[in-house]
DNA sequence: CGCATCGGTAACTACACGCTAACGTACGGA
DNA sequence: TCCGTACGTTAGCGTGTAGTTACCGATGCG
């Protein structure tokens, strides 16, 4: 998950993975998207790739490149976490809230 | 969401996050939880800070940290793009793959 | 075979990042 | 008022990372 989490840090690395989310593609064709040298893209996909978010298909001199939103489970449930997490402490909140307005209520009767 | 990926890419700050999440803490009472110094955690909360995923409330010399969920909102929509987009893909697969079991059974029927 | 295309790797540069040490500031208690 | 505590900020240092150019092997085609 740490290299999930380091790989989509970056702003290419998510691009590229969106570019090949629904279709393969490769890495001459990825590259030409973005304004970085083809290396550049290489280097990226391979950091994606050691992080399990894309799978490589060869065919010939061409690689195929695809993403592999599988990798991204741990990720998911990390942050889907915080959201539930949210839910109980709101409700704890408002519990609260509760509370102490029952107190002014008693305070307005004092 | 930029900010919220990149301050994610830490290890520290996503603990400080899991650390927050359900109570607020002062940044001693954080910092004694890692192996490093207070400055480096102060650091790392003006990063979480600037990526609005906690929020901050003074109380004399003290400032309690708390995490914000929703500042995971943007993130955790582009995730939740991916498994819809991965659910889509796999039914596309299962068809081709049906079509092509039709068309060996043709074979078979030469 | 000769040559172009595709893509990975190496060496290097520039910059971002995390950490510490040192300092400054603000609040609270004696 | 003096001192301790709680934090933030800065400078400096070492390391990591993204980019480039140059080069390499492998494949496809005439």
């Amino acid at each position: 998950m740490d290299a999930a989490a380091r790989a989509l840090a970056e702003p290419t690395r998510r691009e590229i993975l969106r570019l090949v989310r629904d279709e393969e593609r490769t890495v001459t064709d990825i590259a030409q998207q973005f304004p970085v040298s083809r290396p550049a893209i290489s280097q990226h996909l391979r950091v994606l790739a050691d992080a399990e978010l894309v799978t490589v298909r060869s065919e010939g001199t061409r690689r195929f490149y695809r993403a592999r939103p599988e990798g991204l489970a741990e990720l998911t449930e990390w942050l889907e976490s915080f959201w539930t997490s949210s839910l109980r402490r709101l409700a704890i909140e408002v519990e609260r809230e509760q509370w102490n307005n029952r107190k002014h209520e008693k305070v307005d009767d004092d």
